[in-house]
DNA sequence: TATAGTGTATTATATCACTTAATACACTTA
DNA sequence: TAAGTGTATTAAGTGATATAATACACTATA
């Protein structure tokens, strides 16, 4: 439930999930959004472990993977560092919202819904709220 | 890879997520799709374990959980039996679609999709497939 | 009345993912 | 030289998952 802030990166860390897992989706979150720009230092390991009440460890593990996604790259002895390039940030957005929507096709498709069975949900629940799905 | 079938049902398991899962969402999914009839018995614990090659307890909490969402009955003595009601298929199947929406709809908002992109990508999946995201 | 087949409960054990802890090393900047 | 980077290693603890071996109460049936 308790924010925690660093620089433009904000974190909302609970127990449902690893905790490695949602330091990764959170800072992809940012990164996607635009709410950290390219080529922003990131909080060092030691810093966000402080910050976020975990182990040094265990952002390592997070700080690996999203260099693996090509969401960030380090320079040795200097940090983290967001990627620079719009391309790469583009191409993962593109693939992750891919597996994302192939995931949620196979759901819909193991309950016997049709697309427009989807379709027809969010339209009402955008109306029955304040300004629709869009984000 | 291997698909096994008893009775109506039929399943296919891997080592992906926590087997009492897999056979959760493969009944559920026989279920709701009308693949195996309201009212039908179910292939007893000690049955279906011994098919999937995994232990009765196992077996056991599938379907335990299965109860629990009111798609299955048991009877002591006879055994464990697909609800005759429709209302509970329907309502199960109508909570179980808004949870998976939320969700799908939780995660393009931290890419920063709208619903429209999502749209368009659907769209377009379906012009290159034969048939449509229709199941 | 036996017997076999139901679901259920218990206890023990094993494995794996996740997490923490403590420490050390190589590199870069100041 | 000192402080701050990422990285690697070893050890330990916890909880979820899964198996194994039994045992019990209930029901249908021969």
């Amino acid at each position: 439930m308790e924010d925690q802030q660093v620089g433009s990166l904000r974190f909302n860390i609970d127990f449902s999930q690893p905790l490695y897992e949602q330091v990764i989706d959170q800072v992809r979150s940012s990164i996607a959004k635009g709410e950290i720009a390219l080529g922003d230092k990131m909080p060092s390991v030691r810093e966000l472990a402080q910050l976020l009440k975990m182990n040094p460890n265990t952002v390592m593990r997070a700080y690996q993977e999203l260099e693996r996604d090509g969401l960030t790259e380090k320079r040795r002895g200097q940090g983290t560092y967001v990627t620079s390039s719009p391309e790469r940030v583009q191409s993962f957005r593109a693939d992750l919202a891919a597996r994302y929507i192939d995931n949620f096709m196979e759901q819909m498709k193991s309950l016997g819904l049709s697309w427009s069975d989807i379709q027809q949900y969010v339209s009402q629940k955008s109306n029955s709220e304040q300004g629709g799905p869009q984000t």
